[in-house]
DNA sequence: CTTCTTTTGTTATGTTATAGCATTAAATAA
DNA sequence: TTATTTAATGCTATAACATAACAAAAGAAG
């Protein structure tokens, strides 16, 4: 199993997080001829602020905020597109947003944890997973080609502080 | 496992689904004290003329025609989200689409598989893929709450389609 | 330095979904 | 039954997300 979900929902160095982001989106545009240029640095240094998606108009909202003038919601979309493209981000369809991926170099099917507290987002890669749904569509003849797997729940930190906060209700 | 898939995407007797959902969606109605409004039944009638999903605005064209004056979103809207809270319908992230559910009465965790070539969708739910997922999130730090499953692939039907064809090809 | 290709700018519009308030219909109490 | 409350619908407007189509500019290749 792969997964940031350690960093993704605790405090961490995420200056970090964001360099690594970057370095890997040059290397792998170098690797496959295409262009970081510096629109679609922007969006990906955005996703990057932190591990929460951003919904397109956010992105827009930000951009045009950095750099004084309007930016128009195709140049966003077609940077979204690059960056989907070459998988360094992600869309995440239940919440219309976007957010980077933590580790394109290595192939995965993904599965995001979505905390509803903190509105984090974790990544994860996980055989089992993956390996049941291919065998349960399998027995009902279906050929798997692509799965959008999106869980919604509780991160630890925000669940510990729920549990604060229930037990400081109690003892009042 | 329970799951649709053999109905979903073969010929079968469609007007025996369409029955039972209504006769389905009336007890549940009635068990809950929840009126099932004629807007409400055409909703999910409409959901289920086919397996296939339908989206919020082509309810609303359908059903304009169909009673000859115009039905506005939040008419559609409204009803989708009575159905929705009922558990007689779901939404499909990945396409912004509804579609009838087929077992509203047995608790499950949905797991949807959505053929690319035909459109038809099959539901099931599959406790080793449920555990898996919550295993896996758990070994995050990580409370599963609920779950978007969609899976794009090939139903059995698509998919031998698919190789007459292309024996065609080559035989040509 | 010219040609070709890719990227960006711009206008317009398509698609999906909801807020807010007025009206009507149904259920319940008097 | 009628009055009162609650639930559902009608309607206007608009928010939020996304793309088509074409012109202009920038970059790469010959």
């Amino acid at each position: 199993m792969i997964s940031n979900s350690t960093t993704a929902y605790q405090q961490h160095d995420h200056h970090r997080c964001l360099k690594a982001a970057l370095a890997q989106a040059k290397n792998r545009c170098s690797a496959r001829k295409a262009r970081l240029t510096p629109i679609r640095e922007s969006v990906l240094h955005l996703l990057w602020q932190s591990h929460r998606p951003l919904g397109a108009y956010k992105i827009i909202e930000q951009l045009s905020a950095a750099s004084g003038k309007r930016v128009l919601p195709p140049t966003v979309y077609r940077a979204l597109d690059f960056l989907l493209e070459l998988g360094l981000i992600h869309r995440l369809a239940t919440l219309n947003a976007y957010i980077g991926c933590p580790f394109p170099d290595s192939v995965h099917s993904d599965y995001f944890l979505l905390c509803r507290e903190c509105g984090s987002v974790a990544e994860c890669s996980a055989e089992n997973v993956n390996k049941a749904i291919v065998s349960t569509a399998e027995r009902a003849g279906f050929l798997v080609e692509s799965q959008t797997v999106e869980i919604l729940g509780l991160c630890t930190p925000c669940r510990e502080k729920n549990q604060e906060a229930r037990s400081q209700e109690a003892g009042e």
